[in-house]
Parts: C-alpha cells; sequence; structure tokens
DNA sequence: CGGGAAGTTGAAGAGCGTCAAAAGTAGTGG
DNA sequence: CCACTACTTTTGACGCTCTTCAACTTCCCG
C-alpha cells in the first residue's frame, strides 16, 4: 500500500528504440565477436561460426530509466542480455505490494520464461542497453548447438545458488545484515564487470533497495544511517559508497 | 537463536542403507522403466536405451526422519532424485538461524550444484527414498544425450519461478497469507503427484514449516489457529488438513 | 534559483518474536 | 491397559524490530 512500484513516469510500456543493427551477416567478423560484455555472458561459450548465427537474430533495444520493458503475464516473445546499465525485475503483489527478485547488470541474463508467458516485470533502473533474441530462434539454435543449452543450464543454476542466498537473507537476516549483504552484493557484481568495488556506486532508490530488501524505504535510510554511525560504511558523494571495513561489512552480512 | 535445526538425533549424518541395488545392465528392461515416478522427473524425456544408461549409474538411497543426506559445503559428487518420503533442503547463518529454501517430494530433483560443493544442506523430513547419481557420470550422459540436459533446464527455469514466488512471500507476506500459500503448495503438490489435495497431509513439523516461512513456530501454530477460526481451514486428526475455503484460502495467499 | 522528488529523521503503533507455561501426542515399559 | 516420560504444539504476556505517518532536509534539473 506504500512502496513504490510503478514509477510516475511509468505508463510508457515500450521501447525508446528498437534498432535492429544488424541485418546482413556477410561480414566475416560479427558484431557479437566485438562485444564488450561477451565474456560474461552465454556468448562466452561460443565459437565464431555459432555467435556468427546469434548475430542473426539478434537485435537492441534501449531503454530510459523506469522505462518498462516486459510485464508479468506478458507472453514471453523474447529473451534478453543486459549489455549496459541496471535493470531489476520483480513482481507485485495485487495491492501493489513489490518484491524486486534481482537488479542485472551487463552480462546478466533475462526472459528465460518455463512458460508462454513472463512471470515477472522488467524495468530499466538506470539508462540501459540490452540484446534481443526471439525465443523460437533461440530454442532452434540451443538445439543445433548443446554448448550454449550447457551454458544457460550453467547460469541458471547459479541464479538459483543466489536465490537462496536472497530466501536466507529475507527470512532470517535483520535489516542492517540485509543492507551489509546487498552492498556487499554490489560490490563484487561491479568487481566481476572489472569495475571498481570500493568505492561502490548504488546506481538504485532507497524504494528500489526496500523492495529487493523486504523492507521500507525508511527502514533502509535507517540502516544506511547505523552503518555510517559504526564506521562501517561512508558517503563519498550520494550514490558513491565506500566501505571502511570489509571484514565488519561480511561479518554482518553472514550474521556473525 | 531458536530455531530447531539439528534436531537431537542428528549428528547421524549418513545412509541408513545405500544399497547399490542396479549392477549388471543385461537385464532386458531396465528398473528405471519401470519407476513409479518416472512421469515426474528428468526420466521423462529419455528413451528405453538412455534409461538402460542411467539404470547403469544409479544407486539407491534410504533415510529415516531427520537423517542428512548432505550438508552445505560437502564435495558434490552426486546428484539425487526423490522417489518416495518428504525432504527439506535449508540453509544455515553461523549462528544457527535456518532458513528452509525448499521441500521435495517423490520426482523432484535435488543437488544441482554450480560449485564443487553443495550450497545448501538437505535432509529427511519422512522416510525417504532417493535414486543417486555421480556427478561426473551424469554429466558425461548429458554429453551424449542433449535432451536430458534440455529437461534438466526446464526443471531448473521452474525451479527458480518457485523460487521467485518464495521470494515474493518472505519479502511481503504477512504471516498468515504465507501460511495459506504454503498450504496450497502443499495442496498442489499432493495432486500433482496424483494423491488427493484435500484433506491435505503436512508432513513437517511446526518448526520446519517456520524456517520454510521465515516465521516462529509460535507464529505458525497462532497463524492456524487463526485459519481455522475464520472456518478457512480445520484439522482432522493432527497433520491432515481439511481446506473447507479453497477460494478465500487463494485469496489470502495472492494478498488480496 | 526555485520547485519537486528523493532521502532522512522522529514519534507512535502493529505484527511478530521471545520467554514461559499449559495442553496435547507419542512412545515405553510395567 | 494405563502410567510415565519426552517431545511437539498451543496459548498467554510482554517486548522489540520494523512499519506507518508525518515533518523536515537534501539533492537535482529545469
Amino acid at each position: 500500500m506504500s512502496n513504490a512500484r510503478l514509477s510516475p513516469s511509468s505508463g510508457q510500456v515500450g521501447r525508446l528504440s528498437e534498432a535492429v543493427s544488424r541485418r546482413g551477416a556477410a561480414l566475416s567478423t560479427s558484431p557479437c565477436e566485438a562485444c564488450a560484455v561477451r565474456h560474461l555472458t552465454v556468448c562466452a561459450a561460443l565459437a565464431e561460426e555459432e555467435l556468427r548465427h546469434l548475430s542473426d537474430i539478434v537485435s537492441h533495444v534501449e531503454l530510459a530509466p523506469s522505462q518498462c520493458l516486459f510485464q508479468e503475464s506478458d507472453e514471453a516473445r523474447s529473451v534478453y542480455s543486459v549489455t549496459a546499465g541496471t535493470m531489476k525485475v520483480y513482481k507485485l503483489l495485487p495491492d501493489g505490494r513489490c518484491q524486486v527478485t534481482g537488479f542485472l547488470f551487463p552480462g546478466d541474463f533475462l526472459g528465460l520464461a518455463h512458460d508462454e508467458t513472463y512471470a515477472y516485470s522488467a524495468e530499466a533502473v538506470t539508462h540501459s542497453a540490452l540484446c534481443s533474441y526471439p525465443k523460437s530462434k533461440l530454442e532452434s539454435l540451443l538445439k543445433r548447438f548443446p554448448q550454449m543449452e550447457e551454458r544457460l543450464l550453467g547460469m541458471a543454476k547459479h541464479e538459483l545458488m543466489v536465490a537462496q542466498e536472497q530466501m536466507l537473507l529475507l527470512g532470517r537476516k535483520t535489516a542492517k545484515e540485509r543492507l551489509a549483504s546487498f552492498l556487499l552484493m554490489l560490490s563484487r557484481a561491479a568487481a566481476r564487470r572489472g569495475q571498481n568495488g570500493n568505492p561502490v556506486l548504488v546506481p538504485m532508490s532507497r524504494s528500489d533497495i526496500g523492495d529487493y530488501l523486504g523492507l521500507t524505504t525508511e527502514t533502509v535510510s535507517r540502516s544506511f544511517t547505523q552503518l555510517k554511525r559504526d564506521r562501517i560504511i561512508s558517503a563519498e558523494s550520494g550514490n558513491r559508497i565506500r566501505l571502511l571495513d570489509d571484514e565488519a561489512l561480511q561479518d554482518l552480512a553472514e550474521g556473525a
């Protein structure tokens, strides 16, 4: 009844620009080969030939902050790979209560639906770019290249592990412990992408963080203040957070 | 600090009987062909020849209530398929706080680790039986039979969807809503196995339920009492719960 | 600069947790 | 068959963490 969900700018459910930039696979090197996030994503498993097949079916999507990529129960026509920006995926209860089930960064995969429809909504947190693959065409590629499927299974397993960690967080951790876990997650995700993990950038709002951690914005804010008072973190300019005591933060996050 | 985790009878971490009942695949029909839960599990995707290969590498495990199958951080040597009974998988915080991430029933798969070690512990709730497959051997089978991998990916996707539902429950639902969701889940799981979904059998303790729903045993008990007072459920003999008003239960579970 | 959104802080309240005790249930042995 | 024990479940009283509601401050962006 209170949590921010559809931001005021919503309603504009759609694409900012859906530039089909790839058509004509006669190039000797496919554009996917040059992809900056290739090593992070499914595409890492692929040989040059397979990449060319992917290039043939990919199109590109850009989203402005708070723009919606798809909504729960939309027909699942495409799967996506984030190449730039930050996305959030979330589920809603009829009365508006919102649970963000994950934040996605470059290299992350999105839209792997089990059924014919998506089981969650996806929205841009910051200005974002994605590769879009028609589900049907990707599925035929998967049949031809089993190691792509293997890679996908590996990613699904990893996501499951992360989801179980998050259940532990939501079911059993205190507000302070949740925020500590969240900051470490952000820091590690940045490091994995080759960015600096220590002054960690927090691109999402307090409300988004609350909806991710099962808390209210006020409690998130208070927990930030507590961590600052405990000299475990400090804020350098708004959403740049310096982790002052990594060990203390980890102990907190693990509930020790 | 309070939640039951390692029951008193624990410490006996091990097998009740690990009968390697299959050796000598010279049988014309493999035992897996006769498996009662085959249609529910990975094996459903397989042809006769492939089943025989599975038969060759399977062994069987039986566990008494509260016996441990494996623990978090154990080396992940095997994956399992539940054939009888009820299992629980859970994660622990150092101080003993416990989050049950799932209950498993016949047909469910277990032990799909992304790393070399399990990310959670698994324990029998009731007397249970499982098929055990050495991870390395199963992986070579997967390479030979891509449709097994496809099936596994399908199961992983489904588990992910369930995990996201559970995050919504843990992050945003009230105690009563959580219990309603839980009872519906049990009822549907029973129906899927061809059992009666209405007087639903609840094989696990209040403490296990609490650890699954992110609540204490006391709150679970009080929520049961409330649902009974509201004439939404009634107890027929201990752990047989009659769902009196399915619609009201669903509305509650969905937060309407 | 100025106005609006996002974030912070405070006070009061609700829901769930904690602690304790009673009631119910199951298993054991005389 | 019943008494005895041990455990699980239920119920009650109280307390604490997080939520709610509200006011205030800070940060942006035009």
